[in-house]
DNA sequence: GCCAACGTTGGC
DNA sequence: GCCAACGTTGGC
């Protein structure tokens, strides 16, 4: 089992978002960075668990926990011309995009808040930390996951 | 294949 | 709203 980190604005969709959608499930559309595509597509399982993360926020932090739902399978918001995420170079024979569902699996008791992130001596080598990260798939160590748990428990 | 220009991310 | 950091684009 690996274990992730995924941010959202929560603005755009929140974890509270995810909990409502029926199924609790949702596919993780809107990727359009190579690396994180790169994530979903050869590296994440079925199962996996994911840290979600509200970015571009008043705190920043870690909301609770998600799970991988899916395979890997092509992003359709891709190919949809209305869509925001439309990407005219992705051809639907070969997708360039591709994305897997997330289902919810809890909101911690605590937010944990970035900042408190920062304090913890077992994240200082976390990714989402390090200084200029943009990147908003991260794959994550199974002592941070575990740290940030009780810290949000 | 280099690299300047540009757009985006995301904390502050 | 600012701006540093980073990824992508496109001219050469």
């Amino acid at each position: 089992m690996n274990y992730w980190l995924m941010k959202s604005e929560p603005d755009v969709f929140s974890l509270a978002d995810l909990k409502s959608r029926p199924g609790r499930k949702e596919p993780w559309d809107g990727v359009r960075n190579y690396q994180a595509r790169n994530f979903m597509r050869d590296e994440m399982k079925v199962g996996d668990r994911i840290l979600f993360y509200h970015s571009n926020t008043k705190p920043p932090g870690v909301a609770g926990i998600a799970e991988v739902a899916s395979k890997p399978y092509p992003d359709p918001t891709a190919f949809d011309k209305k869509s925001k995420y439309y990407d005219a170079k992705s051809d639907p024979e070969n997708p360039r995009w591709v994305l897997v569902d997330v289902k919810y699996s809890k909101s911690f008791k605590h937010f944990v808040p970035l900042e408190a992130m920062k304090a913890m001596p077992e994240l200082a080598s976390m990714r989402v930390l390090q200084r200029g990260n943009r990147l908003s798939i991260t794959p994550v160590t199974q002592a941070e996951f575990d740290a940030i748990c009780q810290a949000g428990e």
